[in-house]
DNA sequence: GTTCTAGTTTAGATAATCTAAACTAGATGC
DNA sequence: GCATCTAGTTTAGATTATCTAAACTAGAAC
């Protein structure tokens, strides 16, 4: 069986559902005369009059309607098809996933500098430690960390944070600090991720930093997530290495200090990765550069100033 | 929302279910490049990427996946309505309905005619009194007698019958006609027909054609068919004015003889209407032309000879 | 009877679609 | 490692499909 044209049964279907030869070429943006030749040659192909011209009027011959009753729904769906494709792009927002700690302590508090950019341009953040499969639409955006990010096709660095201790200042009280070495004989809270990531800088190395002996043994409390280690250094619980893009608030707010400015870098950097067809989606290429543009910054602030001890 | 263009919905469409540009391409009988280009074109057109070029692969993105699913709902209800209008005209066969009489007594007769000259084509023959409408599809052909046929688009004079009185040979006996009058004193069998249609001749007029007096109240016995009627003479009931196109079998048979042969024609004649789409079924226009073919054999027969009284 | 309008047909203009050729890039085999 | 093969792309231009313009038919409306 061979297919009659596109075009010819596209014609034949406007005239159908228009009722004259002179709406359905309205319809199409054509001439009577292209709907009328259109039609002749449907009906030459397929072999039945399809029309029967009664003076200036079209009729259906009842193979006609035969055929225009099935081919409506197949112009219907292709119609609806283009309609489903308009949709999803302009209605789904934006979905980014990123590790619990990252979007705590940083995306989560940047994206209201994304929402005064952009404020009718929905973003949703999702907290999600395992990686999110982006073929699927389970994620548009992902910042993950480490060689995680090989999992997906498309990402790029976003930027390498460094770590310094921290504490509340009424874990200080009235002791006064004379060397850094001095943070090492308070309460340490330490963090230990998760065994695919590659371990962050622990008190033992820091200590080897600025030249004092340390005990293997530290105080016992340990913590799978920064951001919650970094929430009991708040509490006045102890020192923590912190992650600089991580405590930039509670540094800004008091609600942490930093007696000695010794920074490490982490050993890995974070990556953002993305699905292509998130590229499309309104906003979605905006979204992917300011991304990128905050990372940036942020590597800056977090290294340690040209002059500081690495 | 502006409609892409219908060949890049199909070549898109292809490449989706074939996998690869190169099959499509040959399924859609033209190069890769056309397949290439077209694609091209339908994401310009969408303002997105459906096809990720991997190295000489390429992968349905997420888009391409929605759409897709989509279309190739809408290409495939266009490919089943072809097979639809195919599978109708050549699986239904010809319906014909005609005038009971006209079933049982004539067209019921010489269908076999036509089942040799066309084995393979079915034809349906209903007996049916009321006229069909034939646009509904109640019937692709009709044989109607007089002014009815003008209900329909299409019709044309098929025939004009005569009648003649007959009776079976059982009847006459040992009896000797002397005269054609002598007919009259024999139980006479009278038909009469619905309203709607032209009274058939009568015997008074047959009667007053031989320059015989004849009782205005006759047997008694009265059939509303015209087969019934002859069916009645050939048991011997009576004389009969029977139609030449209806005992023709009959008088070959001798089930049933003419004394005098003499005719008098039907007020009206019988007609064959049609529907236009019937001329377009598979063997339609040959039905068309065998059924006026046999009837103007008939018209010829049902004549008086071009030396009978009339 | 004249005018208007829907539809058709024909000729040829226009645009869509295609092929050919040259190219890129990855896979395969030696 | 290199040569060969194959899938896909791009560009230029050939081919075909589709369209418009013009002339026409035929019926409706005034």
């Amino acid at each position: 069986m061979t297919m009659p044209p596109l075009h010819a049964l596209q014609a034949f279907e406007a005239v159908g559902r228009c009722g004259t030869m002179t709406t359905a070429a309205k319809e199409l943006g054509v001439t009577p005369s292209a709907v009328s030749q259109q039609v002749r040659k449907l009906e030459e192909c397929l072999g039945v009059t399809l029309l029967e011209r009664i003076g200036r009027r079209v009729e259906m011959t009842s193979w006609g309607v035969l055929l225009h009753k099935e081919i409506a729904v197949g112009f219907a769906q292709l119609t609806h098809s283009v309609e489903v494709l308009e949709r999803a792009r302009s209605q789904s927002g934006i979905v980014l996933t990123a590790l619990s700690s990252v979007v705590n302590k940083w995306i989560g508090r940047k994206i209201f500098e994304w929402k005064v950019l952009h404020p009718d341009a929905n973003v949703r953040i999702i907290g999600k430690d395992e990686e999110p499969r982006m073929a699927d639409g389970q994620s548009d955006f992902r910042i993950t960390y480490g060689k995680r990010a090989e999992v997906h096709t498309h990402f790029t660095v976003l930027y390498t944070d460094w770590v310094v201790p921290a504490c509340s200042p009424r874990l200080l009280g009235m002791h006064k600090l004379n060397a850094p070495a001095d943070i090492l004989t308070f309460p340490l809270l330490n963090i230990e991720w998760e065994s695919h990531y590659s371990r962050p800088p622990q008190w033992s190395e820091w200590a080897q930093l600025v030249g004092a002996a340390c005990n293997d043994k530290p105080s016992g409390l340990f913590f799978a997530l920064s951001s919650n280690a970094i929430d009991a250094a708040v509490n006045g619980h102890g020192f923590v290495l912190g992650q600089v893009s991580m405590i930039e608030d509670e540094l800004n707010a008091g609600t942490l200090v930093v007696p000695y400015d010794i920074r490490m870098p982490l050993p890995e950097s974070y990556y953002l990765a993305w699905d292509r067809a998130a590229l499309e989606k309104p906003y979605g290429k905006e979204f992917h550069t300011w991304v990128m543009s905050i990372a940036k910054k942020q590597s800056v602030r977090s290294a340690p100033k040209s002059n500081s001890v690495v």
